[in-house]
DNA sequence: CTGTATCCTGCCGGATACTG
DNA sequence: CAGTATCCGGCAGGATACAG
């Protein structure tokens, strides 16, 4: 079933008392930040927010996502407990995915990344302009 | 030279007006998110967040980083005018590495949520184990 | 509609060696 | 120290087919 299963060795982090710092290799808090900001996780999330969605609502919302990922990527929120799943036994299917609570605070912070970002790109698209000039006459 | 070049094919994003939606495929924005949330970019933007740095520290601080690695991702991230590179022409030589303004605001937001995050895990780890434990005896 | 199973490929990224 | 060049294995992830 192709999971992402986190299988941290033995130690949880390093012995310092940071508890799990993010920084260091094999700590927990790792996995779930990639989970997070990943690829397909941040623009996921992001979309959660706004409101609660179904797979293929999210499909077309979150642009480019394949089926796969986005099964996958929905999987790894969910048991992280950042997003809820709520099936409706009905005929044809309906599932409608919800950021929890915890999801919600996690995704308020990202959002508040991905509209800066998109707030900013002026500024960034100049930047490479001048980065790739002065490549270019090197 | 293994270069990350974005590449947008020939429009910036999709006919909205919203510039620079994060949310579709082929907007400039989304290859600046990755770079900057990307496995690497986060935990660099948040090194360095702390304070300058230079390549070697940064290495260390970065557990787990491969040398090609951090090399693309300050390549990435100074080309987007996040990061600027201080090179003093002595020998040995000594390069360091330190936020832009601008690298600076993408870095506290960044910081925010990697902080909420590595504060969160015991209940992230808790969510895991209910999740688990529930698949366990389907 | 909401997914899972399978196959296959590109490229991500680690290891290693080398340069200034 | 601060990187670049090269090789190459593994896996992310797309396409497709199928199931409930």
């Amino acid at each position: 079933m192709d999971e992402i299963t986190t299988a941290a060795p033995t130690a949880p982090c390093d012995g310092t008392d940071l508890a799990f710092d993010v920084f260091s290799r094999s700590c927990p808090s790792r996995r779930t930040l990639e989970n997070v900001t990943g690829r397909w996780g941040s623009l996921t999330l992001g979309a959660l927010r706004e409101s609660s969605l179904r797979f293929n609502e999210l499909r077309r919302r979150v642009d480019g996502v394949s089926e796969k990922m986005l099964s996958q990527t929905l999987h790894a929120l969910e048991r992280d407990g950042l997003v809820h799943r709520e099936a409706q036994p009905t005929n044809p299917p309906r599932v409608d995915y919800e950021l929890t609570p915890l999801g919600r605070e996690v995704a308020d912070r990202l959002l508040s990344l991905i509209h800066f970002v998109e707030e900013r790109m002026p500024a960034v698209l100049d930047a490479r302009q001048s980065y790739d000039a002065a490549r270019g006459t090197l």
